[in-house]
DNA sequence: AGCACGCCGACT
DNA sequence: GTCGGCGTGCTC
């Protein structure tokens, strides 16, 4: 008799456990691992995921009962994603089912006509271009595929062509017969970006967005599975793309943030490729210019292997000039535009010369928020703790849940008229520019323009080929983008990322200024970039601004060390969110006075209960708290126990 | 999750 | 006497 172990298609932590059935002798060829079935569970009868198939079983053979059917037309799931999937169950305290759903491919909603792959799009005028490697590229690709037992951080510069590396990466896995997974930040999956790979790969590469209908991403992903592709280019979730001979897996910009996935389980992508890649016996290589504090501490350590790239790409291209303007200095000599006399001067000179100027500030809309100059009193938020954002016509959006209203002529709680805006956002940079500069033609990109379904292509096409000569964006604008024409790069207000309670705010602004300023020069000319400031002396800043990564890391390393903040570090966050304010607060002390007496021996480091940045989003209240303690596998027990507790708050747990 | 079992109040 | 409230416990 065999018997089948099935885990249940309820994503509960109490049913996180595998169920054994008997396998009737007529299912016996089509029950294997990762079918779906039909079993009944109790009074009723439900659908589960077969994950081991065996001649005996640990459970009483009387109580015992037999599997239904196998559920017609499902997918199977990779018996090789089966083990990450417990990984990940591990390492993000989800379910093992929460996991399965991740590791799937997604839903197969079979077109009825033949889905075309986009990767059709290839068009003939193209040429395929083999750049040659410049001698720093050749030393990284030969180094990586020397042993590819261990990760690989390519650290190169903005410009120094990790692309082309990738390409011979890739080319070199073509021809022992492998497959690649490229992935890349949803928001650099532009038409710029993929047509290089089309051009080469042509109708070997399967490119996967958001965008896609869940057919067409099934297509993708089925021919991938078939053999019928040798690169699969997409977001975090193509990491988990089933391939037959899988040998390498490339994370490009490794460090943004959109690696992390914000629903549950709450894997980071970088990790989760990391133990795929060890699963399959393949490659790791992640790039960046700007590599994570934490994956550059594991290179350091000598966890990864580090390879740079330390020149432009482009012959004659050299990192842009940096000059740092103190906004208070500005102040000081009357000058209160926005633009510093040296940004409005560039730009200027630009606009002559026919070449092009980006404009990055991090805050869109049109103005920070509105306030009563008599009474002091701000406009919020009716679901959340959070001031409302000013924008054009007269409107107010909450950027965390979208509410929107009219903007008051008079202040709602003094009856006062002398209520205004104030602060700066990306629509009154544009405005002003298009005041400041008639003649020039300014593009827009931020939220709120890019919402369309090609939004984002769209602006980033048209600024590519010239049709205009300024754009101003969030940082959207700065991610990965090549306009070779680009030769003045202005950051409007440095400051604005650099102060925020989260420990990583120094790196989220090093990260975003470096990679903004290297928009700037990537052609022939040379390129000019303008940060405006009010804390000239940052050191992040001024780290930024001589483009000096090592520098930043070492400066940054002591201040987490100093403070047990990962990676120096390890440290468990715990988000608590509840529509009931009062429970809360009840539920994080309970949570925190169990973890204080069951761990009372432990020299652990409590933080908190604190207020969130935001205190209520949506209607529901957030509270956190922290445990720092070296130890990641006694962080892993706290998990454990937290997520066992039965309480009417979500909670949310990250180990950092 | 869902569904059964179970032990106390107000109804035809 | 029964109908039904939802507390507790189990599902191979």
């Amino acid at each position: 008799m065999k018997y089948a172990s099935v885990i249940v298609d309820i994503s509960l932590q109490k049913l996180d456990k595998t169920f054994d059935y008997e396998v009737p002798a007529e299912l016996d060829e089509r029950i294997k691992v990762g079918v779906k079935v039909t079993v009944p569970f109790g009074s009723r009868q439900i659908t589960g995921y077969v994950l081991k198939v065996r001649e005996e079983t640990a459970f009483e053979k009387e109580k015992i009962k037999s599997i239904i059917s196998v559920v017609e037309g499902s997918l199977r799931i990779d018996p090789s994603l089966i083990e990450l999937a417990i990984f990940m169950r591990d390492r993000y305290g989800c379910t093992l089912n929460q996991a399965l759903k991740t590791v799937m491919p997604s839903k197969k909603t079979v077109a009825k006509k033949k889905t075309r792959v986009e990767h059709a799009t290839v068009e003939a005028k193209e040429p395929t271009e083999h750049i040659a490697l410049n001698s720093e590229q050749q030393a990284a690709v030969s180094g990586i595929l020397s042993d590819l037992s261990k990760p690989a951080l390519l650290h190169g510069i903005t410009g120094s062509g990790k692309t082309q590396v990738y390409m011979a990466l890739i080319d070199e896995m073509i021809s022992r017969g492998k497959q690649v997974i490229l992935l890349i930040p949803e928001i650099s999956l532009t038409l710029q970006n993929i047509r290089i790979f089309h051009s080469r790969y042509a109708d070997r590469v399967g490119v996967i967005n958001s965008r896609l209908s869940a057919g067409e991403k099934y297509a993708v992903q089925s021919a991938a599975a078939k053999g019928e592709l040798d690169l699969v280019i997409g977001p975090r979730s193509a990491v988990f793309v089933s391939f037959k001979n899988l040998g390498l897996i490339i994370v490009d910009e490794e460090h943004e943030n959109a690696y992390f996935s914000e629903t549950t389980p709450r894997y980071n992508t970088v990790e989760v490729a990391e133990m795929r890649a060890l699963l399959a016996g393949a490659g790791l290589v992640l790039g960046s210019a700007t590599p994570l504090l934490d994956d550059y501490k594991k290179a350091l350590d000598g966890r990864y292997r580090l390879f740079l790239l330390k020149e432009r790409a482009v012959e004659n291209s050299k990192l842009p000039k940096v000059h740092i303007v103190d906004l208070r200095e500005e102040l000081k000599s009357g000058n209160r535009s926005i633009f510093s006399r040296e940004l409005a001067a560039g730009i200027l000179d630009r606009l002559e010369k026919k070449e092009q100027v980006m404009l990055f500030l991090n805050r869109r809309g049109f103005a920070g928020f509105v306030s009563c100059r008599s009474c002091g009193h701000v406009v919020k938020c009716p679901h959340c703790d959070v001031s409302l954002t000013s924008h054009a016509g007269g409107r107010l959006i909450c950027h965390y849940c979208g509410y929107e209203q009219k903007a008051p002529t008079v202040c709602p709680k003094c009856g006062s008229k002398y209520i205004a805006a104030f602060g700066i956002g990306t629509q009154k940079i544009e405005s002003l520019t298009k005041q400041l500069f008639p003649e020039a033609r300014v593009l827009r990109m931020d939220a709120d323009t890019t919402s369309g379904k090609a939004g984002h292509s769209r602006i980033i096409e048209s600024f590519s080929k010239g049709k205009a000569d300024i754009l101003i964006g969030t940082q959207m604008i700065v991610k990965g983008h090549d306009f070779p024409n680009v030769t003045l790069v202005g950051v409007i207000a440095a400051d604005l990322s650099l102060y925020s309670n989260d420990f990583r705010a120094s790196e989220r602004t090093f990260q975003l200024l470096t990679q903004a300023a290297g928009r700037a020069g990537r052609g022939d000319k040379e390129g000019l970039v303008i940060i405006q400031t009010y804390n000239p002396d940052n050191s992040t800043i001024r780290f930024a601004a001589a483009q000096d990564y090592e520098g930043f890391y070492a400066d940054e390393i002591d201040y987490r060390k100093l403070l047990d903040y990962p990676p120096a570090g390890a440290m468990l966050s715990v988000l608590l969110t509840n529509p009931s304010e009062e429970e809360v607060y009840s539920e994080t002390e309970y949570l925190i006075g169990m973890i204080s007496k069951k761990y009372a021996d432990s020299d652990l480091h409590l933080i908190g209960p604190s207020d969130t940045g935001i205190k209520k989003i949506q209607d529901k209240y957030r509270r956190m708290f922290f445990v720092k303690f070296p130890d990641r596998e006694l962080l892993k027990s706290i998990q454990n126990d937290i997520i066992k507790e039965p309480i009417t708050s979500s909670v949310q747990i990250d180990i950092l």
